[in-house]
DNA sequence: GTCATCGTGTTGTCCTGACAAAAACGCGGC
DNA sequence: GCCGCGTTTTTGTCAGGACAACACGATGAC
C-alpha cells in the first residue's frame, strides 16, 4: 500500500490512500436462485461496510477480477455498476475502481419515521388517536386521485420515543386497499403493512415546511403553543401509478429534523 | 387501444390504459460521440415527456425493438434502464415495459436554490452580504475535514425571488478550491461555479429542520420577530471524497418549502 | 362453469468478443 | 530539470447469442 500524504499550502491536507488492487476470495453459488451479480455485488457492499475494502482502495481491473471470480466482464460489470449507483464506488476510465472516501450512508429512502427512528434506537412507540373510515374531503379526494365524497381511511397516530411525542402522523388511505388493523398500526408501520399487502411502493411526492403550532398541535404534542413545527406532506404511488396514501405530518421541531443523503446522478 | 375503465365498489376508479406497441422512429446518429443508448434514452424520455408515449403505453419488446433501430438488445436495455432508474417506465417479466402513470418530475436532485426558483419561474435575485476568507470555527472545521483555524471562504448571501427575500444563505468552502468572484456569485449559483471549475460533486448529507427566527434573523428576511424558519445544513462532498462545500441556510417557512419527488429503490 | 395445465410472449441473466476513449506512466528530447 | 509524445492500462460502448424465469391467456378436463 503506498500512503501519500498530499499537503496543500493552503493547509488543505487531504490522505490520498492509493491501495494495491485487493485479491479478495468471493463464494458465488451458481445453484442459487439469487443472481450472480447480485452476490457479488452484496459481497463487495459488505466488505466495503466492515472496512476490508478501505476508502479509496482500488478494486482491480475489470478482465482479470472477471477472470479470477470465473464470471464473465459484463456480470461483474452490472455488480460494479450497482455499488457505483449506491454511491459506494467511483469509476475512473484509465485508473480503475475504487471505494469513495466520504462515508455514504442511505439516500433518502421511502423510509417510514418508524424505520427512521428504530434505526436510531430511539425505541419507536405508537399511539393510535383515530382509525376511521370517513368521506374524502376535496383535499384529499385531489391527493389521492378519488372522487370527493368517496370512503377512504383516516388514521392519526402520535409516534413517541422514549415515551416522549416527536410527531403527529395524519394519513389517508383510500378504502379496500388494505385492512387497517388498529393492532399492528401500533406494532409496526403504515408503510410496513402495505409492503406486506402486497403493494409495491414506487414513488412519492413530498413537501416539507415549517410553521408555528396552534394550540392544539402545541397540547399534543407537549411544545409551548406557537413553537416552530416541521411539517411533511407526502402522497405515495405504486407501479401501477395509483395513488396508495396520502399524509399530513408535524413533527417537534425541537427534538426531530430531517437527515439524508443524496447523491449526484452522472 | 384498449381502454379499460375498472371500477370498483369502494368508487375507487383508475382508469388502466394499455396501449397497443408504438412505433416510433428514433434518430440515432452513429457518427455521434454521444452513445447511441443514450441517444436513445433522450428520445425516449423526450416522447414520454410530451405525451407520445402517454401513461401506461407499452414500449413494445425489447427484440423487436432492437432490431427495428437496427442496435443490439444490450443496448436497448441499457437505454431502458437508465429510464427505469429514473422511475420513468416500469418493467415487469412476461409483460413488458411500460410508461408509469404517476407524472414523475426531479427525484430530489443535489440542486441549488437558484436553480430551483429559475425553474419555477420565480426570477431569483442574489444579494451578496459577506464574502470574506475567514479561519475556520470548530463547527466549519469539522464538517469540511480541515484543520481548526485554517483559512476558508465565508460567503453570505441573501436570495430574493421577485424582489422578496426568500432565504439566508451562509457557505464555507476550503480556501484554494474555487475562486469566488462577488459579481459572479450575484449573477449564477454557488454550485453553478463548482461546476464550472471542475469539481464533480458526488453527494451530499442535508439536515432539514425548523426553528424561530431571533430579532436579527427576522429582520433580515422581513418575517416578524419568532417567525417559523425552515433551516438546512448541508455538507458536501466531491468524488474524490473531499468536502468541498458546508452551507447553513435558513428560508422564509411563509414563502419557501421544499418539494420533491423519491423513489423508491427495487 | 370452474379449475388446472400447457403454451407463448417478454424480461432477466449470463456468456463471448471486439474496438474506442480517456487517463496515467515512461521515455526521450530539449 | 522540464516538457511533449507515444505506450500502456483501464473503463466505456456495442454486438450477438443462449437459456431461465415469470406472467398471462388459451385450452382442456372435470
Amino acid at each position: 500500500m503506498t500512503r501519500i500524504p498530499v499537503i496543500r499550502t493552503d493547509g488543505y491536507a487531504h490522505p490520498v490512500t492509493s491501495t494495491a488492487p485487493a485479491q479478495l476470495d468471493f463464494a458465488l453459488d451458481r445453484s442459487s436462485p439469487v443472481p450472480l451479480y447480485y452476490q457479488l455485488a452484496q459481497q463487495l457492499e459488505s466488505a466495503i461496510e466492515h472496512g476490508v475494502l478501505g476508502p479509496g482502495s482500488l478494486l482491480g481491473n475489470e478482465i482479470e477480477l472477471a477472470g479470477r471470480l470465473g464470471l464473465s466482464r459484463p456480470t461483474v460489470r452490472q455488480a460494479i455498476q450497482s455499488l457505483v449507483d449506491k454511491g459506494l464506488l467511483v469509476r475512473r476510465r484509465g485508473v480503475g475502481t475504487q471505494v469513495v472516501h466520504s462515508q455514504v450512508k442511505r439516500p433518502l429512502e421511502l423510509s417510514s419515521l418508524y424505520d427512521d427512528l428504530e434505526a436510531a434506537g430511539q425505541s419507536p412507540t405508537t399511539r393510535v388517536l383515530g382509525n376511521d373510515v370517513v368521506p374524502a374531503s376535496a383535499e384529499v379526494a385531489g391527493a389521492l386521485g378519488v372522487a370527493e365524497g368517496s370512503a377512504v381511511h383516516h388514521v392519526q397516530r402520535l409516534r413517541l420515543a422514549h415515551g416522549e411525542p416527536v410527531a403527529h402522523l395524519s394519513n389517508y388511505v383510500p378504502e379496500g386497499l388494505l385492512s387497517l388493523d388498529t393492532a399492528k398500526l401500533e406494532a409496526s408501520g403504515l408503510y410496513r403493512m402495505m409492503r406486506a399487502a402486497g403493494i409495491t411502493l414506487h414513488s412519492a411526492r413530498q413537501s416539507v415546511g415549517a410553521r408555528r403550532a396552534t394550540a392544539e398541535e402545541a397540547e399534543g404534542l407537549g411544545e409551548p403553543e406557537g413553537a416552530a413545527l416541521l411539517t411533511m406532506q407526502r402522497t405515495a404511488y405504486d407501479d401501477t401509478g395509483r395513488a396508495v396514501e396520502y399524509g399530513t405530518h408535524i413533527y417537534r421541531a425541537s427534538r426531530y429534523s430531517f437527515e439524508f443523503q443524496l447523491l449526484v446522478r452522472g
